[in-house]
DNA sequence: GGATGTGAAAGTCTTCACAGCG
DNA sequence: CGCTGTGAAGACTTTCACATCC
């Protein structure tokens, strides 16, 4: 029962925390962290307390045990294997971004219709076509996808996906998803970021 | 003050009533809205609210009426111009995928320091180099742009946006903008997102 | 009867404020 | 003294529930 926004933001502190690590910082205060976050003190504080980090009032957090909580927190004993569903332009664009980025998170296997794609290997990643999609998920024991495909397919996947053992999706279609509970989604709609940016951009002076 | 969250899903709205006009529906009850947009009937009827919609209990609204209603609340008087800024795989897969989308929230212009990418048009779309960024968004009067750049040169980009006269930006950047608040940021973050995903995903059974 | 519109309740998330400690 | 840890207050969102109307 970790609130979700919490998650979000105890990801980010990690970045800025291995960041810190090779600047060669070892201890952080809670403000200074909010900084770099944009959150508040007490924000960090609190995050930080659900996964029982301890900080001295002298020093701040040390930022290599700080790091270890983290990990011990969010990180699943073994590693997270994900797959990426979807070769167009956003397909692409997220793969090589992901690429190498968290080692213990990494798209293993990718799935498009596209016959020009299917047996390829974009950026070190081997692309299946669609019916493969749940063999090679049991068998890698793929839980994670992320799911870049037209919003007419995306709900038709995501029962596929969720029907071969995925436990949580990175939806990018703008259409909402109907699974069951025990699929968490998590949607991210470009278009409705960028329309509301545009609205209260209008609002401002 | 009107909230944030219900500007972004009255978007999903009109995506929505769009959808069900060019099928030939005339009017929706709100639990039908509802359940394709991923919400309940009761914050639909809520959401609608705030733009002074009007519903019969007998046939729902009129999706055309509530479509004129949703462009007289979202949309300003004249359109939106937008600036993307940083032409690697994201942003041009982006300006593939805004391409014609949504008229009256065009991309006008784009920025990269690359100079194999200056000057070329892609997908319609002029690409300028940086030193031009304060002019171009001066004379095109642009209000909003996407940030599509490594973090590392993020808030620096911001910075120039903001002085130009900017007043939203959606940031892909990782990394915390400190604007004044006469901007409007958004943050999409997406490997927050996975690892958001990869962490409830494990605790799911 | 079943849907809308909405005050009021419930829930969730953030901020405050202060005790306690180094 | 300034920072941490945290109960309590506050702010924001969602849900409930019901009067009202076609």
């Amino acid at each position: 029962v970790t609130p979700e926004r919490t998650v979000g933001r105890l990801t980010q502190y990690r970045r800025i925390l291995n960041e810190l690590v090779t600047e060669g910082i070892e201890c952080i205060h809670s403000h200074q962290l909010a900084l770099r976050a944009g959150a508040t003190a007490a924000q960090v504080r609190r995050d930080l307390m659900v996964i029982g980090a301890a900080g001295s009032p002298k020093k701040g957090y040390r930022c290599i045990s700080l790091l270890q909580n983290l990990a011990a927190f969010l990180d699943p004993p073994s590693g997270q294997k994900v797959a990426l569903v979807g070769l167009g332009n956003l397909g692409l664009a997220l793969l090589s971004y992901f690429r190498g980025r968290r080692p213990g998170l990494e798209i293993v296997a990718a799935f498009d219709t596209d016959p020009e794609k299917v047996n390829a290997v974009a950026n070190d990643c081997p692309c299946h076509q669609m019916t493969e999609l749940d063999a090679v998920i049991q068998k890698e024991q793929i839980r994670v996808a992320i799911l870049a495909v037209p919003a007419s397919a995306a709900q038709h996947v995501g029962d596929r996906l969720s029907l071969a053992g995925i436990r949580g999706i990175v939806n990018f279609a703008p259409t909402a998803l109907h699974l069951p509970p025990t699929v968490f989604v998590e949607n991210i709609d470009v278009t409705m970021s960028l329309e509301k940016v545009a609205f209260f951009a209008s609002k401002k002076t």
